[in-house]
DNA sequence: AACGCGGGGCC
DNA sequence: GGCCCAGCGTT
């Protein structure tokens, strides 16, 4: 194994010579950018994150304006991000940066944990990013990198184990910007070029020692085990479509009828099976605060809106 | 630890 | 058609 300071050197040399020019990384983005980048960029590509990072930031520049807005607005302009449950979070925790923090994003890890919508990943990233703190930050890119180079694994867990914080903890550079270069460092790498699916190894700072690399690339030892995502014919396609009818419908409240029909559209045979489906995906919605009842402009019938 | 939660792009 | 993507909150 070479020693620490090569391994730190290479990361950082590629980093400085590879990375992506994104928005959020600018010296003058604010605290509040970076938050709201990291909040959309869990479990959403940074390709689809850029363009919309600009938009919201330019209607919404600090958490005061962000916190006064209707929650119907910011539900359009998250648009199709997905999980839309993280820009109603991504509004409280704006409220809670008002009413705790004086309107300014914190700066330490723990008080950063204590908002709506942060987890130890966005945590760390915020401390690290905008404020550049000394933190370990174990993202999918991260764990991905580390279990390649030093464990010789194709692809992380599926949980984060203890085992992999203390490694990373260990292997995080001393000085402080160096820390936050090795961090977003490897996170780039893992982007760019330590891919889940086709790695460019040739193209790699640490081909020269990565166990993975060295044992010939072995397949990934949980595959088959791996947790997978349903989507055909599932609530949360039903969830999706109803809230792309109300994001279109700013004018006014939707019937429940052409809530549920919407839902039925172009359903797959598998969903049809369940009629009792879009009710409860509507139901659910309500429940999330993602949907509101509305008063119809037909009187007495049910109808909905963004809430 | 396991699950629910969007949506799109890529192989 | 399966897999992946800068995860979080709940149970």
């Amino acid at each position: 194994m070479q020693n620490p300071t090569e391994l730190h050197r290479d990361v950082l040399a590629w980093y400085d010579e590879h990375a992506r020019d994104l928005p959020w990384r600018r010296p003058d983005t604010s605290a509040w950018g970076v938050l709201v980048s990291e909040v959309m960029l869990q479990q959403t590509p940074v390709s689809r994150v850029e363009p919309a990072w600009h938009r919201w930031m330019a209607a919404w520049p600090a958490p005061t304006d962000l916190a006064a807005a209707p929650a119907a607005e910011v539900l359009r302009a998250w648009d199709r991000l997905g999980y839309p449950r993280r820009a109603l979070r991504l509004r409280e925790c704006a409220q809670a940066i008002v009413a705790h923090h004086g309107g300014r994003v914190p700066g330490t890890e723990a008080e950063l944990l204590a908002l709506p919508g942060i987890g130890s990943y966005t945590a760390a990233a915020v401390a690290a990013f905008a404020y550049g703190r000394r933190v370990v930050v174990l993202d999918t890119n991260v764990r991905r990198v580390l279990g390649r180079l030093f464990d010789g694994h194709a692809l992380p867990a599926p949980s984060l184990t203890q085992a992999e914080r203390q490694r990373a903890a260990a292997r995080l550079p001393a000085h402080t910007p160096d820390s936050v270069r090795w961090n977003v460092g490897l996170m780039e790498l893992g982007a760019l070029v330590c891919t889940a699916r086709a790695p460019r190894c040739e193209a790699c700072p640490l081909r020269g020692y990565c166990a993975w690399r060295r044992a010939g690339r072995p397949a990934d030892p949980h595959a088959g085990l791996r947790r997978r995502q349903a989507w055909h014919g599932t609530d949360r396609q039903a969830r999706g479509k109803i809230m792309a009818l109300l994001r279109d419908r700013p004018d006014g409240p939707v019937s429940e009828e052409e809530v549920l029909r919407a839902v039925a559209d172009g359903a797959d045979p598998a969903a049809l099976a369940d009629p009792g489906q879009p009710a409860r995906a509507l139901a659910s919605l309500v429940t999330d605060g993602l949907v509101a009842p509305a008063d119809s402009d037909d009187g007495g019938v049910a109808a909905y809106r963004l809430p």
